[in-house]
RNA sequence: GGGCGUGUAGCUCAGUUGGUCUAGAGCACCUGCCUUACAAGCAGGGGGUCAGGGGUUCGACUCCCUUCUCGCCCACCA
């Protein structure tokens, strides 16, 4: 029965069908216990809320391909799947669903509103996965943990209260960064800063009863209404003499002391800087020195408050215009210049953040950063590329507390347990444990905290939850943990390091006292054609899964790691409009390429059965005395790639690895072997020898599908089980590690075959510099004075002649040129082509000319090195005698060359 | 201000501990081909003082110093 093997691939047919297989077979699922050898990657689980873009394709390809090496590698792997609860995302998601009813989160309630989310969780939170799915990705889904899943919650809770029991976690009132637009908390990590042009507005602050006045400058005019003092520098002797006099802030008409604090910057401005300490990190601090009050004006949505008088319920950019305006008018306002700073923006929202007092909670991170330095520098967890160890370092030596608070209610609330009048607060899992904690009467009435957890603050414990560590609250160990804890690698972007990475080691070190993962590959960062980032604000991301749909899932996989070198970006020509990502021709060349070879293996096949249906599997192998030089060539070449290849993913070089690929599928498999496989098959009629040829021939093809197969799952999935299973019911996968056998390596054939290649292509050059018609077949005459290559060119002379169109090929050792050839000479052997008349001669004399001057530039050069003392004391000893055989070598060639020459009438 | 990275053909990038590197590949370009799988293909070609300067060395794209370019991260100035 013959085969089917249709013209070009395509790659719906066979994406879906293969994927469900896998899936169906439960390949993919462990329980821990399929091997000695464990691995394990966890997936950073994508947002709830969130959608494809080209990061996950890079991300999770480079994930697979790692899993399914280790799979291949007889290793038990488990890859653990998850989805973010993302608190501010999706809490934003339905409060916008609900304004489309005329409804806030107020009109609901707590609980109300929470069901709702769960129930817009289910109905879309789905989404993302499925479209992970799509990439082929081999993890086990029933493994599937959601960051608000109660056994993700127990464990959470338990982190909280051990750390709040440690005093780790405190509550504390401080100038956090304040979202107006989601109205929460954020950690410093949340801010991003801009520059921005404003203006920087000097202002007249009078003396009590005086008409002289100290100048001013800020950008934040509506802060006014909190200033409680002006600060000057101690050092700054032009205000010595006014510290602890009083002036006047103006419209306030608040009288405030002149104080002495290091904070004023002489150089900056006036010198002088009004002391704000509800509204700035650092007047907070100055207030704190100096014991101010502290007046705030601002209200959660950035609106003015009561303090601000008649400006009260302006929103803070209105007030700043409206209370410059009022300066302006009461000649208050020295002058407004042009001023370019940095502003914090809240990453999620885009507003600039407020810098808000408020009382939060925090954890206190220096006690746990020590450890998880250590662990970096010591090479348990190794970085790559690894120059992100500095940047870690450096980070994680300056660390601050983390606000962990969030003034939200889709998160996990916060296990604290306040009395009624507020003065005694615990954390604990319950109200009862709360009042056994602080010695109350059961029973007594508490509050629980209102606010909710920061999302990171269960991604923190990722590599533990997933595994389901304390899921009940209390069991420390479990199947997963043992089997799979600590994972072997996290693949993620560099920009969530201190977020996510950062924090997961301290967390799993804390906690577990292991280590989360042994390795950290981050990621390149994909850009368009000039130079941006992809982002959905930027309009220059296409959907991933329209570009699927045009190339199909392995050439989309394929492109990204083509391109994607470690440790730098990608740059990808966009085109949203086509929705189109041109340089995953790539990939789709490519596959078009691996499935053509295999579907002209399989004609061969075909042709040499007959009208015979014969299992592959039971046809003969050729002895090593039946294989050609050709095919040993191949093999050898082959076992090297495998090497190559193994190593370049030990290292992650994951680009070199689709490239060695690439190469050597392309050129060494289709270019020549293929083709050599033509000739040969053509040039013995046995049916024995062609079945065993075809044989040998699909047996490297099979090990190239292996290696192939973790970056490209599907095409070689189908090809193996089109050309290489007999049996469809043997094996749902071809899953299993090509084996490089050393004993087929053979550096001579590999140097011959490559003597062989360039013969061949200095012919074609010949044949293209005359302008040959390509179908012409001419006479060539090789000449060598090697004995050992005129016999591997003999047992070559068929392919010789397929590859260079040549109906009479001579072999010889004699240099005689024919008469009116052209001639040529490749590492002292020379290659004549009978052109037939076909030969231009000042075109000829001109190539041979220019031939002999580079030889010449290249002996003279090579000679003065050798007549360099230095050169010859100096360098090795194997390059010196290298530099002497390319002299003597190149001499020799020379020599060939000018003979040809003067024989050129 | 501090740290990290980058600069090689028109474009995107390779280039292993300095020595066949007078520097490679793909795309684009030019020439010619429907040659027994593949035109999503095949054969050939042009194109680069390896950002600039200095140094170490017998020898530098590769190591050191320095200047410049572009990018990222951290801190932050009222």
């Amino acid at each position: 029965m013959k085969r089917e093997f249709p013209k070009s691939f395509q790659p719906h047919d066979c994406e879906g069908k293969w994927y469900d297989e896998w899936q169906k077979n439960k390949i993919y699922a462990t329980d821990g216990n399929k091997g000695s050898e464990h691995y394990s990657i966890l997936m950073p689980p994508p947002n709830v809320t969130g959608i494809l873009h080209f990061g996950h394709v890079l991300n999770q390809t480079l994930q697979d391909i790692y899993i399914r090496r280790n799979r291949m590698l007889g290793k038990d792997v488990c890859w653990f799947p998850g989805m973010d609860h993302a608190g501010i995302a999706t809490q934003s998601k339905v409060e916008a669903a609900l304004k489309e009813e005329g409804l806030t989160r107020y009109d609901l309630g707590r609980e109300k509103f929470v069901e709702r989310v769960w129930e817009w969780k289910e109905k879309y939170g789905g989404i993302i996965l499925k479209q992970l799915a799509k990439l082929g990705i081999s993890c086990d889904w029933d493994k599937t943990l959601f960051t608000m899943d109660e056994s993700a919650s127990n464990a959470i809770q338990e982190v909280f209260i051990q750390l709040f029991d440690e005093g780790l976690i405190y509550k504390g009132k401080r100038i956090i960064n304040w979202s107006p637009l989601s109205q929460t908390a954020l950690s410093d990590e949340e801010v991003e800063f801009r520059e921005v042009s404003e203006e920087l507005y000097t202002l007249r602050y009078y003396f009590e009863n005086s008409d002289e006045y100290l100048m001013v400058s800020t950008v934040r005019t509506e802060t006014i209404f909190g200033d409680v003092a002006v600060a000057v520098n101690p050092n700054d002797e032009r205000f010595k003499d006014k510290i602890g006099m009083n002036v006047i802030v103006p419209i306030v008409g608040r009288v405030v002391p002149i104080i002495a604090d290091e904070h004023a910057d002489p150089e900056f401005g006036t010198g002088c800087v009004k002391i704000t300490p509800a509204h700035d990190p650092n007047d907070f601090l100055v207030g704190q020195r100096h014991n101010l009050e502290i007046i705030n004006t601002i209200n959660h949505d950035a609106t003015m408050n009561s303090n601000a008088g008649e400006y009260a319920g302006l929103d803070r950019f209105e007030a700043r215009k409206a209370v410059t305006a009022k300066l302006r008018e009461l000649d208050m306002l020295e002058k407004a210049e042009a001023y370019v700073h940095n502003v914090g923006f809240s990453q999620r929202g885009g507003e600039p953040v407020e810098p808000y007092l408020s009382s939060q909670w925090f954890v206190s991170m220096q006690p746990l950063a020590a450890d998880a330095i250590r662990v970096v520098k010591e090479g348990q967890v190794r970085f790559h590329p690894a120059h992100w160890v500095k940047t870690y370092e450096h980070w994680m030596t300056g660390i601050r507390d983390w606000c962990i608070s969030r003034q939200l209610w889709w998160g996990h609330r916060i296990p604290v347990y306040y009395t009624e009048d507020g003065t005694q607060f615990t954390a604990a899992r319950n109200s009862t444990e709360a009042c056994k904690k602080m010695n109350l009467p059961e029973g007594t009435k508490l509050n629980q905290d209102p606010d909710v957890l920061d999302t990171w603050f269960s991604s923190w414990l990722w590599p533990l939850t997933t595994m389901h560590w304390k899921h009940d609250g209390i069991t420390e160990s479990t199947p997963d943990l043992e089997a799979f804890h600590p994972t072997d690698l996290l693949v993620t972007a560099p920009d969530i390091i201190f977020f996510w990475v950062a924090r997961m080691i301290m967390a799993s070190v804390k906690f577990h006292h292991e280590i989360p993962f042994k390795d950290v590959y981050f990621t390149s960062t994909i850009r368009d054609g000039q130079g941006r980032k992809l982002s959905k604000s930027l309009g220059n991301s296409p959907d991933p899964l329209n570009i699927i749909e045009k190339y199909g899932t392995d050439a989309t996989r394929f492109t990204m790691i083509y391109l994607a070198p470690l440790g730098q970006d990608i740059k990808m020509e966009v085109d949203v409009i086509k929705q189109d990502v041109p340089s995953v021709e790539i990939g789709r060349n490519f596959a078009n390429k691996v499935w053509n070879s295999g579907r002209f293996l399989l004609m061969k096949l075909d042709e040499a059965m007959g009208e015979n249906d014969i299992d592959i599997n039971k046809i003969i192998d050729l002895t090593d005395a039946e294989l050609t030089a050709s095919d040993k060539w191949i093999r050898s070449k082959f076992n090297t790639t495998i090497d190559a290849l193994n190593k370049s993913l030990d290292d992650f070089k994951v680009t070199e690895y689709a490239r060695i690929l690439y190469d050597f599928i392309w050129s060494d498999f289709c270019a020549w072997y293929v083709e050599i496989v033509k000739v040969q098959f053509a040039q013995n009629e046995s049916a024995d020898y062609r079945l065993s040829l075809m044989k040998f021939a699909i047996d490297i093809y099979e090990g190239i599908l292996l290696m192939l197969h973790p970056v490209m799952p599907f095409i070689t999935e189908e090809i193996w089980h089109i050309l290489c299973v007999k049996n469809q019911e043997e094996s749902i996968s071809l899953e299993r590690s090509p084996e490089s056998n050393p004993a087929y390596r053979d550096s001579a054939i590999e140097t011959n075959f490559e003597l062989l290649q360039l013969i061949v292509e200095e012919v074609r050059r010949l044949r293209a510099s005359m302008q040959i018609q390509p179908s012409k077949k001419l006479p060539v005459t090789i000449a060598s004075a090697d004995e050992k290559i005129i016999a591997f060119l003999n047992e070559q002379v068929n392919s010789l002649a397929y590859f260079m169109k040549s109906d009479k090929i001579e072999i010889t050792s004699s240099t005689e040129k024919p008469e009116g050839a052209l001639a040529s000479v490749i590492r002292e052997i020379s290659i004549f082509l009978d052109a037939d008349g076909a030969i231009d001669i000042p075109a000829e004399k001109a190539r041979l000319e220019k031939e002999i001057g580079r030889l010449e530039g290249n002996i003279s050069g090579c000679e003065r090195k050798l007549s360099n003392e230095k050169f010859v004391q100096n360098a090795s000893a194997e390059i010196v005698q290298n530099e002497r055989e390319k002299l003597e070598s190149m001499r020799n060639s020379l020599a060939q060359v000018k003979e040809n020459l003067s024989n050129l009438k």
